[in-house]
DNA sequence: CATGAATGAGTCTTCATTCAT
DNA sequence: AATGAATGAAGACTCATTCAT
């Protein structure tokens, strides 16, 4: 039937195929019949590949966390300055890329499960810590070359990631409410009161 | 065994049981018989009551959203200034009776099902829409009022309420790397940085 | 809410009601409280009148039974000549009182359940035997007095009420493939081939 | 545990399980637990095969019909007489194979359930006309060459099926009271009365 | 490695029966 | 005598997992 592949692609196009199924239906209603039917696999591959279910989701969360946040580390540590890099964070986070109705789907099911499966809440919890460690040196730098010795790093961070979030969910939930381009203006704004100097290179002008 | 009470009643103990169930195993790994067990009732009574697992669980997130909104609501709409009730807002949105586990995580749980389930999704964005409005009316009045004409009311309260949301959702999934009390510094200085002449009424010293 | 009645008026309520289901939605979806509700009774009445469902339906199977079987019994049992009495009961067994989609489809029911239910096989059983006794002294008399010493009174009881059976079946299975004049007629040729000198008589118009 | 067999084979044994059952507890008590035990099969099996139960007994409904119907059909397009064919179709009606108690049980339960299910009895109708249809068409050849002007081939064969019909439904439920041996001579009567001179190619003397 | 038929524990749902009112 | 809320056994169906091929 299909090709023999390498045991990576194979578990690639397993967690490509989950995360489009909980995309579409829902974690709860994800059926590994359903996954390997929308990977083009039989029915045992999954089981074969990831020894159960359960390992195969976590893989899956895994994977999407991973993608992101790898986005996320490639701009906060690039060459530019701090405020150009905040400005990319904002296009990235707003990009089609992470801002589809997929993506989002599959972050919201991992998170709506994780407090009550550990498993989850803690690749979860690690990574966004990452993540936010990271920004926290970014806006470190930021508030300390740019004269904003007033601001906490650490506090800033927390805020714009949880509204990040929260405009994430509303983006999700509300489509008709809220547009991206209004939502990334509302944290365009966030970052833009608390560095007001830098408001050009914030908005990717600089 | 149990005695007959009024369908009300009834109908009360099963969403409260089936609250602490969600937040105990999550949505997905709920089930009536569990459900029922936590009611000390039978198993049929799920069924006989609300007809189908698919009515229990959205009489259970209608009772969540009603509960929580209601409170924002009666804070909103109350006698004193638009400043003061944002303030109390804030109280309510991280106090006891709201930022815990369960409550956290029956919304999380819905919220991650909304995407792929419609019916969820309306009850969600209908629900938040409505206290969206009132807080735009209540943001506007202060606006007018307090003589900040350069600000807009309604992307304020999108982003407070996103940031409300993030803030919840890392006390959920990370309470080890934000406390409640932080959160709510977080939030009380998006207000406070919005409108700095009411910073004591923000706080609750006014 | 409904008044006090003497317990067989409420029996014969419930039976009647148990032949509206049955004919309706068929024996094995008929259920108490389908049952209760036709008759516009509480659910608890019929264990209350018939200790079980069991015990209900078999009353309800002595009922339809007895109903037929009566109205069969008292014509031929009349006080007219035995082709007369034949031919009215022909024009019984193809009336709107007996030929009809409920009282057929009740009458099948039961017959369709029999193989498996010993109750219900014995009073179909006995009852029928009773009817076609009776039918043979009809026919042998029939058969001394007009002169058709040929014919086997038993064998033509049998074959004449195998038929009746077949065409009500095929009155209820295929309704658009026979009509009931034309079924009517097809009894009618039987016994008039048998008994051709009483051709008016059967016909009734002698 | 059971050796992994075709869909085909798998499919007939759990319809030939399913006609087991209908014949030794009726339609309504037959459960897919006990059809599978019965198959020697896991309890899964049905599903997986059939995709519900409704679906298995409407396939196995479907089984008796085409087997009883095929065989008639044989017959009644055979190479021999008219006569003869409805010789050989008499033959066949009492024959041990079609005249048990496990073949009549399932064709009555059915029957008994037509009124109230459409699908059964759209089932049913169908191959019943199919069937009555050829037999006209036989007794019409039969009356034209045999010289029988005077009778109607459609009612003919409409009470001759009936008359089947009911002689088995005495057959079924009324075992002491009519042997087969005389069921047979009742129904070989209807007909060597409309054709009295084939009488002996009718009782396969011929 | 790969397949998919087979399994059976677990779930929702129905419904006869009970019993407090 | 009558009611209908409550019970829980039993049924259909799902689906992760196994394993013969």
């Amino acid at each position: 039937m299909s090709k023999i592949k390498s045991k990576e692609v194979r578990q690639e196009e397993l967690i490509a195929a989950t995360m489009r199924c909980i995309a579409r239906v829902g974690l709860s209603a994800t059926t590994l019949q359903m996954v390997t039917r929308e990977a083009g696999l039989s029915l045992g591959i999954a089981n074969l590949h990831f020894q159960s279910k359960e390992n195969l989701l976590r893989a899956t969360l895994e994977a999407v966390m991973r993608e992101y946040h790898s986005g996320q580390f490639a701009i906060l540590e690039g060459e530019v300055s701090p405020a150009v890099r905040l400005g990319r964070l904002l296009d990235f986070q707003f990009s089609a890329r992470v801002t589809n109705r997929e993506k989002m789907s599959v972050w919201f099911a991992y998170y709506g499960e994780a407090s009550a499966r550990p498993m989850y809440q803690k690749i979860c919890a690690s990574m966004d810590r990452l993540a936010a460690n990271k920004l926290e040196q970014v806006l470190a730098a930021l508030i300390s070359t740019g004269g904003y010795q007033r601001l906490d790093a650490r506090q800033l961070a927390t805020g714009y990631l949880a509204m990040i979030d929260g405009l994430w969910l509303s983006l999700l939930v509300a489509p008709r409410s809220l547009t991206k381009k209004n939502a990334k203006h509302i944290a365009a704004t966030y970052l833009i009161d608390a560095f007001p100097r830098h408001r050009e290179e914030l908005l990717g002008r600089g």
